[in-house]
DNA sequence: TAGATTGTTAATCGATTAACAATC
DNA sequence: TAGATTGTTAATCGATTAACAATC
């Protein structure tokens, strides 16, 4: 499939990778329902967005319709899979068995997607020991010995922001080559590692100012 | 301070309300380390965007800096709280006591912000009547009782896919001003409702794009 | 006053939308 | 073939950046 892909020349503009999750939950729901084509126009008027639009960001990547006929539902699902990474396997490490920790590690739909949780570290004696998504959680201690020995791909953050900093930098020091933060601090993306803030509490405000401007 | 505040013509972009909140939690730190005053330029380089955006951003709700001077730090956090609502007290309803229910009904932050959480929902008889932050847990067959007999501004949907929908029409239809969902589905504006979509396997998704692409 | 920095207008840039020839 | 819909170029729109007069 490789050589169907466009060899992106410019950096793909960020708006445009943010949406192609969207388009592949929509093909992926349509794939259950069994549903085999597609039109730019259709899809469009589901997801509320233009039919351009969806047919624009396609093409920063190449051309996977058929004029007069759409979009085949499964390939194009595929493509955009391919161009995300799902089902390329990522080996994670999540550090933090908080609610959070728990909640993200009990999300089976990650691991579906060919994300799977390699080991569980926390810094709770009461924790660790226990058995968190099929791992038995270490104690942070451990965790550079283990990104040195395994190879980590993606280093989930669910801790409080004090020690995320230097959790982060660990996290760089040592091959991994991104960062999923849910810490309330912007850890920055460097030369060496890919950084994706989640900042939930700052979509608590925007919807809280949402609420006022009606 | 209403009077300070510029009366929105047009509807503000929402690239602008969601750097809101960063320059907010940004000022906020500054407040912590006893920093009295800050220019835009300072502020910019912290925060790795450009002066002229930021003093762009806050011009389309008013002035708050003095020329030759830059902005008072309290003054300017105090403004933005305003702005976004915060400190302005919202009632919350959870619904869904999960790992990631639990997750965001003991962030202690939001209640400091002026959010409160005054009853927890889940379907889940072992759960119900356990408490979670200050609350026992009620069936969701009392959810609609609940709504129509107390004044709620937002409601949380911490709960699966399926069952989001109609949870979402609930509130819609009992006078819930804002829907703050974390269901990987995209629940629309209505209106009489706003809605903020938290996506978090798709900012997964985007992190994995850009692993790849590096 | 002189220096600094804002508020705001003007210029630039990039993203979205529209249009249409290519073609299935 | 005729109709439909893409891929892609061109036009539009909006957001970001630059510039600078106002003024603290």
């Amino acid at each position: 499939m490789d050589n169907a892909i466009k060899k992106m020349d410019r950096p793909i503009p960020l708006g445009v990778v943010k949406r192609l999750p969207v388009y592949y939950r929509f093909l992926t729901g349509l794939m259950k329902k069994e549903i085999e084509r597609i039109s730019s126009q259709e899809l469009a008027d589901k997801l509320g967005v233009t039919a351009s639009q969806i047919r624009q960001d396609l093409n920063h990547f190449g051309s996977f319709g058929r004029r007069g006929y759409g979009y085949r539902v499964k390939e194009l699902q595929e493509v955009i899979a391919y161009i995300l990474g799902i089902n390329q396997r990522k080996n994670m490490v999540l550090v933090g068995a908080g609610n959070l920790g728990k909640a993200i590690a009990n999300y089976s739909s990650f691991r579906e997607k060919g994300f799977f949780i390699k080991a569980v570290f926390d810094n709770d004696p009461a924790k660790i020991g226990t058995v968190l998504a099929n791992c038995k959680i270490k104690s942070i201690d451990f965790l550079e010995e283990f990104l040195c020995s395994n190879n980590i791909d993606i280093g989930i953050l669910a801790i409080p922001v004090e020690n995320s900093t230097i959790i982060a930098k660990m996290f760089e020091e040592n091959g991994v080559k991104g960062i999923w933060s849910f810490a309330p601090i912007n850890i920055k993306s460097r030369r060496n590692i890919v950084v994706e803030n989640v900042h939930i509490s700052e979509s608590l405000m925007t919807l809280s100012y949402k609420i006022q401007s009606e």
